[in-house]
DNA sequence: GGGGGAAGGATTC
DNA sequence: TCACGGAATCCTTCCCCC
């Protein structure tokens, strides 16, 4: 792999570890510079050493799966292939170009705040966070010495707890107005002058969305880098958006011929869904771009599970959802921390109870109550062990969470008996939520989001939506259950309930959005006029 | 053998 | 000399129970 160099052998540069510049923007990049500066940094740590095994984990794999290749016979290839081809054209058949998908990205978000609100910051080197990930392990400080580093200041977090609790996500996620309302704040007109967006249907469409009265409830007078991905389908726009960077869109004409010859050179990588272990599967095997993905479905097919070479052969012919989900599940909750080494029992004990204590009160803000509660646990040498319990119904409060999170923690803790557990992280999750029926929708109505924002503004209280939830007859479970299943509904009962608190993941990009463009603002209609 | 839970891993931002 | 986050989702594999 030409990421990797010599990797299998682990003498050479990891190629997990080495600089991914497949991304927009990381053109041009002494690549091989910072990767010595990479290596040398951290060489000898336990964070090294753990990568290095699960390198050596994804290189044993791979010998699997060559082995298994060699044992494949030419009859197997070419039922593999009938198979391929039928479902080639099964997919063909239903291929729908009708749609045009709009994947609106948030460049460099935070550096984005940061620069407005310092504009001196403008144009130069600039890493935001906390110093813990740049001080702690100093390689970004060596790869850019000069680079000026900026504590993230409330402004973007604010925003995003507006923005991602108050249903960014799900603005974002909605019909196109409310959807390009999120980026209202970048200025329109001075954006138009400057010829940055010179597509006509699109102007029009963030004209039509700036006049739109809602818009001043968002308006930040941020400026931000909006990149614009327009294509057929989810997946290719997303690629889409990824491909002009920094400013600017990039268009892929809604037809067969267009699509597969924007697949042909992609590089696998670029497809979402596709990180660095997978790309270095499919290299094993000589496959590095889409077009290679194409010619070799058959193997695929014989090599990965059925889930996988579906969606192999979906990329290879540039097919993706071309529906926008809305109001997606939210399937789990989770808090963890991480610290210096911790061995101290009655330390990992309280922290325990801390991580409950924190976990309940989100899960209480959003009225979710889960049956399964998980542990997890990183010990010093960045070992991870998740261990979960599935109790008869499902809980929210503190205690419940921390009477299950501490049983699976003193199991550990014995596990390793008389040698202490040496942690460095420690998490809870909570997951199995009651079905969707037993519980109030959760923060998806863009009215609901804009009701909030007034409600911020004009009034201190909270607004609460709160309904009582309902308990599901739990099955009997196959294990003995230490924990007996109390009147959960009357402790999330009483509780004030605060649905647009967000769970913000934290990434730099921020977007990843779609909407559907109506006849007269699609591309063709402009490409025709 | 199938279903479902547990555990671990890959991926994304 | 030491030293790499946090949250969420999906997938795979393993194992147990019916």
């Amino acid at each position: 792999m030409e990421t990797g160099g010599n990797s299998s052998s682990g003498e050479g540069f990891l190629s997990r570890m080495a600089l991914n510049d497949n991304k927009a923007g990381m053109e041009g990049l002494d690549r091989d510079k910072i990767n010595k500066i990479i290596m040398k940094s951290s060489k000898g740590s336990r964070f090294y050493e753990n990568e290095m095994k699960k390198e050596q984990q994804v290189n044993q794999r791979i010998e699997r799966m060559m082995l298994q290749k060699a044992h494949i016979t030419e009859q197997q290839l070419s039922k593999a292939q009938t198979q391929v081809e039928k479902m080639t054209f099964d997919l063909e058949s239903v291929r729908d170009l009708s749609r045009v998908i709009v994947h609106v990205d948030m460049d460099a978000f935070y550096a984005a705040v940061e620069t407005r609100d310092c504009p001196d910051l403008k144009d130069k080197p600039m890493a935001v966070g906390s110093m813990s990930m740049l001080v702690r392990f100093n390689t970004g400080l060596l790869i850019c010495p000069k680079h000026h580093h900026v504590s993230p200041s409330p402004v973007p977090r604010n925003i995003l707890q507006k923005g991602a609790g108050g249903g960014a996500g799900a603005v974002l996620k909605q019909d196109r107005t409310l959807c390009l309302l999120c980026h209202r704040v970048v200025g329109l007109e001075t954006v138009a002058t400057q010829g940055l967006w010179p597509d006509p249907p699109l102007l029009q469409v963030l004209t039509d969305v700036q006049s739109h009265q809602a818009c001043n409830t968002f308006a930040m007078g941020l400026l931000l880098i909006i990149l614009l991905g327009i294509a057929p389908n989810m997946m290719l726009a997303k690629v889409c958006s990824d491909k002009n960077k920094p400013n600017g869109q990039y268009r892929l004409p809604s037809n067969r011929q267009a699509v597969m010859v924007f697949i042909q050179d992609l590089p696998v990588r670029k497809v979402s869904g596709i990180g660095k272990v997978t790309e270095k599967m499919l290299g094993a095997l000589g496959i590095t771009s889409c077009i290679h993905l194409g010619q070799e479905m058959a193997l695929l097919a014989l090599l990965f599970s059925e889930t996988s070479w579906h969606h192999f052969l979906d990329i290879s012919l540039g097919l993706g959802s071309t529906h926008i989900e809305r109001d997606g599940e939210r399937k789990s909750m989770s808090t963890e921390r991480t610290f210096g080494e911790m061995s101290a029992l009655e330390e990992q004990f309280s922290l325990c109870r801390q991580l409950c204590q924190d976990l309940a009160q989100e899960l209480q803000k959003e009225a979710l109550k889960g049956k399964t509660v998980t542990l997890k646990l990183k010990n010093v040498n960045f070992e991870v062990k998740t261990r979960a319990w599935t109790l008869p119904c499902a809980v929210a409060a503190s205690d419940k969470l921390f009477a299950v999170a501490k049983d699976l923690l003193t199991t550990e803790i014995d596990n390793v008996s008389p040698q202490p557990l040496r942690l460095r992280l420690m998490g809870i999750r909570v997951s199995s939520f009651v079905s969707a029926d037993d519980k109030k929708p959760l923060q998806k109505s863009i009215v609901g989001f804009l009701q909030q924002g007034r409600a911020d503004s004009s009034s201190p209280t909270q607004i609460s939506s709160h309904k009582p939830v309902k308990e599901h007859q739990p099955k009997p479970p196959g294990q003995t259950q230490p924990f007996p299943c109390p009147s959960l509904v009357q402790q999330s009962q009483g509780q004030e309930d605060h649905p647009w608190v967000p769970s913000w993941g934290g990434g730099e990009d921020w977007g990843a959005a779609a909407v559907l463009l109506p006849e007269s603002l699609r591309p063709e209609a402009a490409a025709a006029s």
